[in-house]
Formats: C-alpha cells, sequence, structure tokens
DNA sequence: CACATTTATTAATCTAGATGAATGCAAAGC
DNA sequence: GCTTTGCATTCATCTAGATTAATAAATGTG
C-alpha cells in the first residue's frame, strides 16, 4: 500500500485509530479537511435529503479513501455523512496533504493516477443514472463490486442505485424467476 | 491560462487548431489517449445509448477541458462522442503528458487541484440524479452555469439534465406562471 | 430465553417523467 | 422567395419506480 506509506510519511497527525460499527467520522454541517483511509473494515458516505431519505453516495472497504471533496473543494460545510458498516481500522489524514506529496514525484503520480481511476468511476456513475434502467444498474454494480454484496443490507445497495428497497427487490424477484 | 502553457510546453504534439461547429474530435469505439483544452468555443460530450437516445454528459467552455476518463483509465475503446457546438479553438494533448508534467511541482498542484475541482463537481452531480427532481436539478444549472444559458439549445440542456426535452418545456412553463 | 429491531418480500395505488403526435416558428439552404 | 430542417411548446397516454402498508424471517440484545 504505497499510497498509504506517503501518507503516514507526510501527515505527521495522520495516525490509525479502531471504529466500531454505526460510528460516524464526518456529520452534515462540519467543516472538514479530513479524508478517512480504510485500512480495515467497510465505510460509506451519504446524504439524507429534505424528506428525510438517505442517499449513498459511496462505499469505501479496504484501500479506499473516502472523503466529502465537494464541501473540501468549494469550502461549504459537509453535506455528507459518513459512518462505519463494519468495525473498521481507519487512517485519518488531512486533505491537503496529499497535495503537498505531490512535490515527491513517485507518490505524485501514484495519487494523480488514483484520481484519473476515480473520475472515471464517476463518469460511469453519472451516464449510467441517466441512461441505464434500475436492472442494469444493479447488475453493473453486481458485476463490478462483487466482494461487496455480501457485506451490504440490500436497501444500501437499492440504496446506492438510486432506488427504494421495494423497487430492488421487485427487480431480484423478476431476475429469480427469470423475467 | 498556467495550465495550458505547461501542457504547451510539455507535449510537444499539442497544436491549437480550428473546429467547425458540428465537428466530431472523438466516436464511440475509439481508443483513444486524447484530451481536448478549449480554449475558444463549445464543445460536449455525449453518449448515444440501446434506443439511440443521447445523453450529455457535460459541455466544455473556454478553459475547460474534456475527454473520455474511463475510457482512457480502464483501457475500453471510448463511448463518448465529443463534438463541437460552436466554430472552436482547441488545443489537443496527449493524456499521459498531464501525468509526467506532475514532475514540475508546481503544474503538478495546480492541475491536482483541478482534478479534485472536478471530483467535487461530480459528486454534486451524482447527488443531485440521485436525490433531486428534475426542476430543482434544472435551477441549479442556470444558477451554476449562467453564461451557458444562452449558448446551448434548450433540448441538449434537458439531455445534460437526465430528462427529454418535451419534460423540461413543461418545467419552463410550471416556473413561467408560478408554480 | 423472550422481545425489539432490522431486513426482505409482496401487493395496491400513485406520480414524475417518458413517449408519441400535432402545431407554430424561426433559421438555413437553395 | 419558398421550402426544408431544427427547435420549442402543448396535450393525451403510458410506465418505471415511489409510496404506503402488511407480513415474516433474521439478527440482536438484555
Amino acid at each position: 500500500m504505497e499510497n498509504l506509506n506517503d501518507i503516514l510519511h507526510i501527515d505527521s497527525n495522520a495516525e490509525t485509530k479502531q471504529f466500531k460499527k454505526g460510528t460516524l467520522l464526518l456529520q452534515k454541517g462540519q467543516l472538514s479537511t479530513s479524508a478517512f483511509f480504510v485500512k480495515k473494515g467497510l465505510l460509506r458516505s451519504y446524504i439524507i435529503d429534505s424528506k428525510g431519505k438517505e442517499h449513498i453516495f459511496m462505499f469505501a472497504s479496504e484501500g479506499w479513501i473516502i472523503a466529502d471533496i465537494e464541501s473540501q473543494e468549494f469550502d461549504h460545510p459537509s453535506e455528507l455523512y459518513i459512518d462505519c458498516l463494519e468495525d473498521s481500522e481507519v487512517v485519518t489524514f488531512d486533505r491537503y496533504s496529499l497535495l503537498l506529496s505531490e512535490s515527491n514525484s513517485k507518490s505524485a503520480i501514484n495519487n494523480t493516477k488514483l484520481l484519473y481511476r476515480r473520475m472515471g468511476v464517476l463518469q460511469r456513475r453519472v451516464l449510467m443514472l441517466m441512461s441505464s434502467p434500475a436492472k442494469d444498474r444493479y447488475f453493473y454494480f453486481i458485476e463490478t463490486y462483487p466482494d461487496l454484496l455480501n457485506r451490504i443490507p440490500q436497501h444500501m445497495i437499492a440504496s446506492y442505485l438510486g432506488i427504494t428497497p421495494q423497487a430492488l427487490s421487485t427487480i431480484r424477484g423478476k431476475i429469480a424467476r427469470n423475467n
């Protein structure tokens, strides 16, 4: 995990902490420049809309970084919540330490590659939300994150896909009986 | 335009070209590592789905870079089309030249900041597609890109918002007569 | 263990937005 | 100048997925 070493080396405040399932690491309204690197376990980020409904933006399992990039980038208070779906081991570090680490050219290229990759993933997500029916998005999720499938309750997958748990259940029912 | 100078300096192949409105710069199926910097004019990227319907992923006016990041990142043939909505002046450069430019730490930080900003924009886009009705997305577009409003035909704005031209027209009608 | 909470399923009804079609208008080409 | 093509609007219908509600299995927890 070369990337992690970079972070630890550059941000002296970065330290590994243990969190219990259910712990909130970031809450709506907070001004935070923290990002979370997941060493072990599973986190998610989500918003709660005006009707009180949750919408999951992303899951982060081992090796992923999760943060509210938008609020950090535009200096708004966070809209996202970030919490633990499993007991987790997390390195908290300052978002700006990643920028500074750019001066080290080896890690710079690595970090930039990671950013491009993340952008590629987001591009796909936007295009699928715009153009594909829920069933197709579900299939894509299964193929892309087969490991997450058994670690995440179904209603949260529905939330990630942008549909209700009932709709996902119906889709799965149809798939099971083959239509 | 410091960023542009970096590009021109590092990628000797980069050159400014003129394109007429309607010119296709990238097409589905192509394997391309090119990115396009818009000096003047207006480009867009979009997919055409299995039913022949267009879905616009983004617009790029002066100062923006546009490319199919996903296909480049995962070495797939492009799914996106990129074309000119106006007569445009475009610098074509290789995507990897940006990576190399990271060794120059001043431009490195600049490029990384741009990437974060783009990710922030994409985060918002995903969250709005998941949680906000079309009317709210339309208002957000107006507020965020007021300059584009008069340069882009309405049915393309609808496509960007993820709805049909008819639906956008109806929404605008309601707004106009205040309900 | 019993009891509460979380999770998944199914079904009836409702709605935002899609689809298809017709109309008017403005710009573009000949 | 006319004629074609593209653009926006309106309306009637249709549908994917939301909402509401009821049921039941699975998982926790004292």
